[in-house]
DNA sequence: TATAATATATTACGATCATCATATTTAAGG
DNA sequence: CCTTAAATATGATGATCGTAATATATTATA
């Protein structure tokens, strides 16, 4: 057996990474296989050697990036000190930096349009991750889960609004608004 | 002068039409001017007759579509005679018809990922009408501006989640949330 | 009815894509 | 060191795209 134990699996891991990066930065269709091997420091021809397709390197891609956003979010949570963990989680999401920062943050801003018309498999996926991260905040917000993922909605609908917006003076704006509606919404005699 | 008067604009108001729906559909990348061009009836050569190249036809159709979604909107409130208004045009939005019929529906739960890669021309086009959208919120819900906005977010964000899941009890039960959390938001009293 | 300008259709070009077939490189085991 | 199977690279295929050049069809006017 040529090539160290394990090798193949890290590089799939590669791949997966330069995917998820790529992905959310440029979307779905916008990236293209020889790219995001080029990411991995390989070409394009090894692929397939991965991945059926390119459908099934996109489920993966957000398993992936989901579980890496829920790990940053927990760890916002953990260095919470004072106030409400939950509220360190709505600043971090809501921040400039993770607006700005597309290409290592959540993918439910990015990447839901296209979700919606991919395969069964990816919506499968997402779906189940989705899950997940519902449950991440209602149990951090300590509500259930239909406030949990009312909150939720608030957070990616202001980041998909604030990041497709021209003017900054706005999109700041919007993502004001939509930290002291999710902050209300979990504790409204709070704020 | 050859074709009646007013032909020529005629037919670029159907090209338009057509984006706007096939766009909403499936996604600005994933529609062709060729298959536009098919669902105005016509064959792709005459394009650029009409526009310079596909993003001015992207911010055409934004342009169409936005409005459009504001007067149905507007419809909604108007058919609304006893509760709130605001809570007519919540419950609209949030709707199963809405969600699933998204080639009728509001562009920004659809096409916000995409206009945020997309040329500055588009993405100032969709800035103003995004405010127009928030105008016409906060005046309905009597709201200032923040809070209109948030409430924006709240729905967006809401159709976002529900259009991508792939279960569809967990996609209802996420309209219904953002429905409730949508009418807390405004009148926290009255929920 | 003939003309001429305008609108549309046909055809073509170069680029890029997902995918696959084949060649080449790699390093573990003899 | 040599062999050999596994991993990667090279190169090709057919399809589709945005865009443009050119040909054809249309119809208001003369």
């Amino acid at each position: 057996m040529p090539y160290p134990e394990g090798h193949k699996i890290k590089v799939r891991g590669k791949i997966i990474e330069s995917a998820a990066q790529a992905f959310r930065k440029n979307g779905i269709r916008d990236i293209s296989v020889p790219f995001i091997m080029k990411g991995a420091g390989l070409t394009h021809g090894g692929f397939y050697a991965h991945f059926n397709n390119k459908e099934q390197l996109v489920a993966e891609a957000c398993r992936y990036a989901i579980s890496d956003t829920i790990a940053l979010l927990q760890e916002a949570a953990d260095q919470e000190k004072q106030g409400p963990k939950i509220y360190a989680v709505i600043d971090y999401y809501l921040s400039k930096y993770h607006r700005d920062k597309t290409e290592m943050g959540c993918i439910l801003p990015t990447l839901t349009g296209e979700i919606s018309r991919s395969s069964e498999e990816v919506r499968q996926v997402f779906t189940r991750e989705l899950e997940r991260m519902i449950d991440f905040i209602s149990d951090l917000a300590e509500v259930d889960k239909s406030k949990g993922s009312a909150l939720l909605s608030t957070l990616v609908g202001t980041l998909v609004l604030a990041r497709s917006v021209n003017d900054s003076t706005l999109s700041d704006s919007l993502l004001t608004a939509g930290k002291q509606q999710a902050k209300a919404l979990i504790m409204p005699n709070m704020v």
